[in-house]
DNA sequence: TTGACAGTTGAGTAATTATTCAACTATAAT
DNA sequence: ATTATAGTTGAATAATTACTCAACTGTCAA
């Protein structure tokens, strides 16, 4: 029975170390509502969206003519963005606001904008 | 010329805001980068090992077991997070332990893992 | 009521990617 | 040297996903 219970052929394996990590490892929903939230900012045009958010609302038409796509792939992403809490929309007339609506994914965004920005010294940016 | 430089076909563009934004906005290399960094954690397993390893080093074998993987499955995984800067390693005999190498990565992690850990109760998870 | 326009949506397509499998390299022991 | 084992790697496969297109809904103006 030793070695029925491990995933790999190994016989290196150092058992009470490997049985004292998955004790204290939440269980595999939390890993994969943990990977699901990486995965809205996991994409280029969804972080243009963010920052562009997190200077002004904006209606789908200016956001869609501030990263340059189509009105349609905008929309179709916003309800991605939407659905996971990140941001939220209001109706005005014909048109549709939408704001950040999850101050910690702003705040986490913000700080990892900031570290990319000192990490990536050969993209020039000035603020 | 007024609406041809524009993506989208609305006539009611705030155009003072959207070149406001765009203005701001960082070139769309830092914007990839940005997203590839997210897109390294965008994943159950690499979440899982970026987990484990926060507790312990620990050898591929090890990790296998773990998060209950393939050796094979976890090496690819290594692998890219070691191109991305997140893990190193360090070879002991004929095994390979690996150790967190980004500590700007581990804090974030940890951030955004009590977030998580809050926000879904109902996912019962006691450290 | 009719037409124009902002935005949404579902299907289709192309690209990316996580895992498996099998073959390979590197290290250690006999 | 030979063998066994830890780990790596490339190709193949399956699943996910971002974007396009065309048709649709909702709101406003004439």
């Amino acid at each position: 029975m030793s070695k029925n219970e491990f995933t790999c052929d190994c016989n290196q394996i150092n058992h009470q170390l490997v049985a004292e990590i998955q004790s204290v490892m939440p269980p595999a929903p939390f890993f994969h509502a943990l990977a699901e939230f990486y995965k809205i900012l996991a994409d280029d045009t969804r972080c243009k969206i963010i920052f562009a958010l997190s200077r002004h609302e904006l209606c789908v038409c200016d956001l869609a003519n501030v990263v340059s796509m189509s009105k349609s792939s905008i929309s179709h992403q916003l309800r991605k963005m939407k659905d996971s809490g990140v941001v939220k929309c209001r109706r005005e007339g014909k048109e549709v606001y939408y704001s950040l609506d999850d101050e910690h994914v702003a705040s986490l965004f913000a700080t990892t904008v900031d570290h990319i920005h000192h990490k990536n010294r050969e993209v020039p940016y000035e603020n």
